[in-house]
DNA sequence: GTAGGGTTAG
């Protein structure tokens, strides 16, 4: 008896696997190992020091453990996240010990790890048959908890109407259920009638997830009306819904309430800053962005993953390749570059900083690769103008059996169409029969595009002819835009009158972009002005400013410069770059300084470090003699350091 | 010994 309390106590001390290993040794040579308290005990010990598989096999030399033994050891295991193994703890405790409440409490988180809904089911009927489930509301929950993992809402919610009396954290799991399965307007329904009809008043709990159920409908008011109750409930938010909320004025491009909210909140943690960045990152306050990246950094907030994405993210956004490659040396230093999405991410970030080879040298790195990584790689590229490379990344992407989506296809088929190589182009319309997307409306119009490009109209119109009957505004707007580029604006316009006849299609802005486009390829000014009207009255569009751009060309184009300038003062909005550069670009046409110079000095407002104005400007004084003001504006050019692109169009048959 | 919550790529 003494013997046995000092091993027990021996046991309660022991600190290190080898000690742990001798007092084992000790404990089977006395004969204590029958002692089901000493065993459990030791089983335990096992479990916090020596690996899992080694303490499995201590604990299955106990004679007869009691339910409690396992329960205690089903716990551990589900703690180190080794669900198959709490089921098999439970399968075989079946046949010496009953399972308690607790036990099917952990057997059906597991399963919910697990998505196991048949094995969750049969210990559902178990609990049912032995024992009074609906007397605890921790399996309900659970039970609930269960069923909307597994993606069985209805389950969850007969679970749920089985209890009478449901409390709070039952109502708030049915909430989480439905907002986690992405059906946000039950879970608000579900909230409203806990409120309303029950009078049940919520907690932190169940308002951080009606705030999460609202920032998946993008409804501000109604975030902003729990926002309102969280303040007359407490005052004060707890950080997780302080934390959903940043996340709700983020999704919803709230910037001004979500940095107000910010500054207010006297507890920040790593998600908040998250949010916060990715807030200003993604709804165009980038100065913003990088700054609030500097404060985090100085303040000396660990960033994890998500948090280190974000910063990322901002420095793409806002063009700054110095903070990126911070960011990166920061990411290297906590051991995340490596991970998958912060890789995507840094692969995004030197795309759009304009530094591929960084963005490449990432890629080659990263250790698992899934398709999104390939989609940014090959995107990247596209948008760097290497377009040999996207092709070539195509083909190593395909290789590597990576299954391109619509996406990819829409995008290869982009770079396609500016290399306007058309045997390249028949090869990818034979990878998009193959691949099943024919039926896709996107990629069916950036096929055609692809064609009409390559020169080859005829090619765009079997396409577009080939398609189902039910072609989309899509394709017919990009058959529109085929005829434009081959000076075809007549047929254009016939296509698109066939459309209004026979089809239900209702054109809308990017219809009438491509059909006034090519009117204005062609010079139909009469009928150009004509859809503008259709546009306007008929349709009841607004137009936009590449719309008002292509009217003044238009106009700019036949010489009737004074009817282009009335046309702009006439606009609704703003003109834009696109307007005044038609302008100006007529100017130099026609001759005309006076207007030029308006167009020119507009257009050096909106963006004064554009080369392109100043060559506009500069080709209008030369073309009327004015030598002195074209040399002063080359000069300024190269004074100011822009860059000059020069414009280049391929076709190869 | 037991239940519900916040951030992550096109």
């Amino acid at each position: 008896m003494r013997s046995r309390e000092i091993v027990l106590k021996l046991v309660g001390v022991c600190t290190t696997a080898k000690l742990l290993t001798q007092l084992h040794s000790l404990i089977i040579r006395t004969g204590l190992n029958q002692d089901i308290q000493l065993a459990a005990k030791l089983t335990e010990l096992y479990f916090e020091l020596l690996p899992v598989q080694t303490a499995r096999k201590v604990f299955d030399e106990i004679p007869h453990p009691s339910a409690y033994t396992y329960n205690r050891i089903l716990q551990r295991f589900f703690g180190i996240k080794r669900y198959g193994e709490v089921l098999s703890l439970f399968s075989s405790m079946l046949s010496f010990e009953k399972p308690d409440h607790f036990t099917l409490l952990f057997a059906l988180k597991s399963c919910s790890a697990l998505k196991a809904l048949n094995f969750g089911k049969t210990i559902h009927g178990f609990g049912i048959k032995h024992g009074n489930i609906h007397s605890n509301m921790f399996l309900g929950s659970t039970l609930i908890q269960f069923y909307s993992k597994c993606g069985d809402m209805d389950d969850a919610l007969r679970v749920f109407e089985e209890y009478t009396k449901p409390d709070l954290v039952l109502w708030t799991t049915l909430v989480t259920g439905y907002e986690q399965s992405f059906k946000p307007d039950e879970a608000l329904a579900v909230f409203t009638g806990m409120m309303m009809t029950r009078g049940v008043s919520p907690d932190p709990v169940t308002l951080a997830t009606v705030v999460s159920a609202c920032t998946q409908l993008l409804n501000l008011k109604a975030g902003e009306s729990v926002h309102g109750l969280v303040i007359r409930m407490n005052n004060k938010s707890p950080l997780p819904v302080s934390n959903a909320l940043l996340n709700l004025y983020a999704k919803t491009g709230s910037i001004e309430y979500g940095v107000n909210l910010f500054r207010m909140m006297e507890e920040k943690d790593v998600i908040s800053w998250s949010c916060i960045i990715s807030c200003c990152a993604h709804n165009g306050a980038t100065d913003r962005a990088i700054s609030l990246v500097d404060e985090m950094i100085h303040k000396g907030v660990e960033p994890n993953l998500v948090c280190v994405i974000s910063a990322l993210q901002a420095c793409e956004a806002s063009c700054n390749l110095d903070k990126g490659r911070k960011i990166h040396e920061l990411a290297f230093q906590k051991g995340l570059e490596l991970d998958i999405l912060v890789s995507t991410a840094l692969i995004d970030m030197y795309m759009s900083c304009c530094s591929p080879k960084e963005a490449i040298m990432v890629f080659d790195r990263m250790l698992n690769k899934d398709d999104i990584s390939w989609f940014s790689l090959l995107c990247g590229c596209v948008q760097n103008g290497m377009l040999y490379k996207s092709m070539q990344i195509f083909c190593d992407m395909t290789s590597s059996d990576i299954q391109p989506d619509a996406t990819v296809m829409v995008k290869i088929l982009g770079a396609c169409s500016e290399l306007g190589i058309i045997q390249l182009t028949s090869c990818l319309h034979g990878y998009v029969i193959r691949g099943g997307f024919t039926s896709n409306s996107f990629v069916g119009a950036s096929l055609i595009e692809c064609y009409a490009k390559c020169g080859s109209l005829e090619e765009a119109v079997k396409v577009f002819e080939g398609l189902t009957d039910d072609k989309d505004i899509v394709v017919w707007s990009s058959m529109f835009a085929g005829y434009g580029i081959h000076g075809q604006a007549k047929e254009s316009i016939k296509l698109f009158h066939r459309m209004v006849r026979d089809s239900s299609v209702r054109p809308n802005k990017v219809t009438f972009l491509s059909i006034l486009a090519a009117c204005s390829h062609a010079g139909l000014v009469e009928e150009g002005i004509e859809l503008f009207n259709m546009m306007l009255n008929e349709y009841q569009l607004m137009p936009e400013s590449k719309h008002y751009a292509i009217i003044v060309d238009l106009l700019g184009r036949t010489g009737e410069l004074d009817k282009a300038m009335c046309f702009i003062n006439q606009m609704h909005s703003r003109a834009g770059a696109h307007v005044w550069g038609a302008l100006l670009g007529a100017c130099g046409i026609h001759q005309n300084t006076e207007i030029g110079e308006v167009a020119a000095r507009k257009l050096l407002q909106l963006d004064p470090d554009h080369a392109g104005y100043y060559i506009l400007l500069s080709n209008v004084y030369a073309v009327d003699g004015k030598w002195d003001g074209a040399a002063e504006l080359r000069g300024s050019i190269k004074e100011k350091q822009l860059k000059t692109i020069t414009g280049q169009s391929v076709v190869r048959l």
